[in-house]
DNA sequence: TGGCGTTGTAACATAACCGTAACACAGGCT
DNA sequence: AGCCTGTGTTACGGTTATGTTACAACGCCA
């Protein structure tokens, strides 16, 4: 799993150059990215590697600390430590939400294996991305760099969402009510195909060219047997069924 | 940009008859339409004039509300205004595009004059079309009308849509009132036919044809038969029939 | 190299569906 | 009323689509 979000160009991550000037000179001078992080080493580990890539840093060890550096330096991005003493994570989060002045500050929320919960409670209170401990600092860079970039161009989204279904097509990732599911390459890429356009019923030579390659001369029916394995991992604990079969054209998944 | 806005009878913005029925039939039941908007006043003068242009409307005053209510009520269509406490529009924006559900839902900004900064943003975060505050209703009202249409073309042209009966050739699904029915293969290309031109009576030969292909050689009192297992499969519940049977000639399903 | 996860296929099991025939019923005609 | 024709209804055997399982091949990594 998680062949694709390895394949930029790693050495970008460590090497200032990395970037074209082109793309940094939209900015007036170097991005601020304020670290919200209670832990002293992860935020040294973070300050020092953002800033061999190019950012100016800084760093904070909790909620009012953070909110007064926001509204003094006036960061252009914001790694979020989920667990925090004092001000929760979910509190800066909302709090920043709340002003008119932060409100499309882009917040990339750092949290623990094990707080998908917290996750999807983050994004809707207005996080853009996450980032999971422990994460490569490539990923982290990566993240970064993504979300600056979606604040000059609009906004592309690289979350696939289906009733409490969640694909993170960037991540590679899928949860389901925020709890983190283990899918193989092929069925990923079968969930994201049909998740892509929800509802609407693919029918299994559509599923073939779009998960398996144009070329492919994959056997219709071995569709029906990645759907049943993929509806396993979906359905782990009874739950009901997202992917629909529709007799004598395809499958489908839906909200309801 | 849109040039918009000019091409409909701005009468018609008052008078509830002004839409003619066959435009109106595609609609489930009146569009509904959420309006984001905190200031009372404003809002209620907005949904007075919507209503009495035939549209159903909710009011919610701030963003969280807002969220949830596209959730809960799926509305038709969105008119936010761009000046929010808490969650701004061109947050509400963001995540509703983010969603896969929701990434085509018409939206319409307010706008407040001096905020042409916003409007070329909420524009860029995938807005449909903005009004400018002050606005003339009928203007208002002309946009609104505009946006749906232009929904209705873009993706609708797959539903078709009989009384209270809905059938989506994307989805392959049929549902009554809301309802969602299971049909098997057959009957649901025999109702396909006959919804696809409502209110003419098709025979069996067209419908055989259309059905079952021209090369076909069924018999034709099989239509009979699946027109029965239709008609059990619509009127599950003691409702009125669908199906009208015309002596000698053939098989229509009619809105009354 | 050996175990592990993944993949495609084949084979079997099951459920859904289909077409037909046979009978029941209704409507119109003489 | 009695007949004829057209339609409603039902039951059933056969067929097909899909679900499910097992397995061999493959690549990967320790």
């Amino acid at each position: 799993m998680r062949s694709a979000s390895d394949e930029q160009n790693p050495q970008r991550a460590n090497t200032p150059g990395g970037r074209s000037t082109s793309e940094r000179q939209r900015w007036a001078r170097e991005p601020l990215v304020l670290i919200i992080e209670d832990e002293a080493a992860i935020a040294e580990l973070i300050r020092y590697n953002l800033q061999k890539s190019g950012y100016r840093c800084q760093v904070v060890h909790d909620g009012e600390e953070a909110l007064l550096a926001v509204e003094e330096q006036t960061p252009d991005l914001i790694l979020l430590d989920w667990m925090l003493p004092e001000l929760s994570g979910i509190e800066i989060c909302r709090r920043l939400r709340a002003r008119v002045e932060t409100r499309n500050l882009p917040i990339i929320m750092v949290t623990a294996r094990g707080e998908e919960q917290d996750l999807l409670r983050g994004l809707r209170e207005g996080a853009d991305d996450y980032v999971r401990k422990p994460f490569s600092l490539n990923e982290l860079i990566a993240r970064v760099d993504a979300a600056l970039r979606r604040t000059r161009i609009s906004h592309q989204a690289h979350l696939l969402e289906v009733g409490d279904l969640l694909l993170d097509t960037e991540a590679v990732t899928v949860s389901r009510a925020g709890q983190r599911l283990h899918l193989a390459p092929t069925e990923f890429r079968l969930l994201q195909a049909l998740m892509q356009s929800p509802g609407r019923v693919l029918s299994r030579d559509t599923l073939l060219s779009q998960v398996w390659g144009l070329d492919s001369d994959v056997e219709a029916r071995t569709v029906d047997v990645h759907v049943r394995r993929l509806r396993q991992a979906l359905n782990a604990g009874g739950q009901p069924d997202y992917v629909r079969t529709v007799r004598g054209v395809g499958y489908s998944v839906d909200a309801d």
